[in-house]
DNA sequence: CTGAAAGCGCTAACAG
DNA sequence: CTGTTAGCGCTTTCAG
């Protein structure tokens, strides 16, 4: 009597439409899902008394009943900028394509975050964790309770299937390209810390600089948006020295970067190179060098592995690694003398 | 014996932390939530037991006991560039400190629109409907059936919440603004009947123009990305007389407008003036004259509007309207002469 | 404060 | 083909 506010109203069971059709809730259950073993008579009054009461069978009552949610979870750090955008889109595309309902979770960078993607965790059959979000315990607690999960740009942990971009190789041709223009003295923008992504592509950089025997510089820390690219820069450009080129960790921070050089009368690519990563919209049309990765693909992948694990042999395949190529796209902002590409 | 494969192993159910215990199922559940109502010691015995055990209540048994998903929905027709994944961060943000799920569906011009978001509404406890993404009845068919709804970016349909970005006036600003600079002859980018933004935005653009006894051009139908601005910007620019403006119903068709311009090899704003709508990262960028809408506080609302009406007095309250302001931001793309804020 | 028992709405054996 | 009957896992009266 209390609680009827919070429930809804006109909630019809199944039971009304069994009575209403003189059947039991059985035979309506059937009626309405299973195509044979029901006379197509009894069908159709089933049919009637259902349409008649406005009946939708409850997703709790049938979900309990079944065992099984028929819905898939995605674990990001946060939604800012187009790339997680871009890996929801495939990843809710793919998702939708299998009849799987998406439930979405930003952690945001809350102290909850664990929490929260646990209690995400009894909310669907499987879903897929990305980058820095939660720590491997949290990882390996609900992969142990059973529900199948894929790594999505993230460190692999024990078996779980995993699915990267590739960073390494890509970041060491870039480093190889921007020796090329004759820089030997850089910045690195970016938290290797912060983004296991992060962590390889300046790995990469730097063995890239090795191969060439220039010395690597440390990491700049710096968060992933313009803002903080911005910010990073301006002190980095404000010191004695400059540097012949600031090496972002994604296309944000290298365009806070490039405001940043505006700012302070310095000339793109002339005084200074830039280079990014991801090639989203806006470093086209800036012509930014950057590295493209496939992030509608990337999601994909994640929402059909995951179904692979929830419907085929769950246990019995081995488990799967993907890295998804990237390929490193010349613009101006690094220099000019090779010509440029597009 | 069969369905084995389709559950989830591992689990442990209230009755066996029960036992564990030694006390009842209900004291189990209370003594897991209810602060009061529970000796300490009891607490501690059941919270030991459960840990023990690893237990983790069912979502599912919880939610059908309790009548309600703790879990919000939320529909837009896709998620291809920043605006809708600017909404939906915002969305995702606030719902997310109010202690609600959330699940997402992109409709993605499917046919099936109307099913799947008949399904999301047994999912959820109040969902939030964008766009054209489903007609009147469907979302009257929700409302009846008691499932709190707002409505975003969308025409009002009876009685229900609405919230919108405001679209008219800012748009006959602009047209005033483009008149200003002495622009006669235009052409308008954007389909009115595919999304009620942009019907507003075009019959305010009309009207602005009308009000300078500048004669309005009918619309040119164009979807809502960059390559379809792209295609439908080359046929209009490979007619013999040239428009003076293309006024385009988002920022992504007058960056596509941009690149055919350019190809051409027409210099914008020297030889054609572009504008766009939604002042997206790249609009900074490239110079383009476009009008803000908050996105992610349209986003925001929605979800607080939303849980006013799961929680406070659900029929109490008239309903609400919100149109959240938007503004004019001139850059470059639409001419120089005025010099140009920022 | 705690236990017994009745559901929440539906699916799935198991018998006819 | 159809009805009966158990549950699925948890919350919540109703009695102690």
């Amino acid at each position: 009597m209390k609680a009827l506010s919070q429930t809804k109203r006109n909630t019809v069971t199944i039971y009304e439409v069994a009575r209403r059709a003189g059947v039991s809730i059985a035979t309506v259950s059937r009626a309405l899902r299973d195509s044979d073993l029901v006379t197509p008579e009894t069908r159709r009054r089933v049919q009637a008394a259902a349409d008649e009461l406005n009946f939708k069978p409850s997703r709790l009552g049938r979900s309990l009943a079944e065992g099984r949610h028929a819905a898939n979870g995605i674990v990001f750090p946060d939604l800012v900028g187009p790339y997680y955008a871009e890996v929801l889109l495939g990843y809710e595309e793919a998702a939708a394509e299998l009849g799987r309902s998406v439930l979405i979770l930003a952690t945001n960078g809350r102290a909850d975050a664990s929490a929260q993607v646990l209690e995400l965790a009894t909310r669907v059959d499987g879903m897929v964790v990305m980058g820095r979000t939660v720590p491997d315990e949290v990882i390996r607690e609900i992969a142990a309770s059973g529900t199948p999960l894929v790594l999505l740009a993230r460190e692999p942990v024990d078996d779980l299937d995993t699915i990267q971009a590739e960073n390494t190789a890509t970041a060491a041709d870039l480093a190889a390209h921007l020796v090329g223009h004759g820089y030997r003295n850089f910045v690195y923008l970016g938290d290797p810390d912060a983004s296991p992504d992060v962590a390889e592509r300046y790995a990469g950089f730097a063995q890239g600089l090795a191969d060439h025997r220039v010395p690597a510089p440390a990491a700049t820390p710096c968060a992933f948006d313009m803002d903080a690219g911005y910010a990073a820069a301006r002190t980095v450009l404000r010191k004695k020295k400059l540097p012949q080129a600031i090496v972002c960790a994604n296309d944000e921070v290298a365009l806070g970067t490039q405001l940043a050089a505006e700012e302070l009368g310095l000339d793109v690519p002339g005084d200074l190179a830039v280079t990014g990563w991801d090639d989203v919209m806006t470093a086209r049309f800036v012509g930014l060098t950057t590295v493209r990765q496939p992030m509608r693909e990337l999601g994909g992948s994640a929402a059909n592995w995951l179904h692979d694990r929830m419907t085929g042999a769950p246990r019995t395949a081995e488990r799967r690694r993907q890295v998804h190529p990237t390929q490193l796209v010349i613009r101006r902002s690094c220099g000019t003398h090779s010509g440029g590409t597009k």
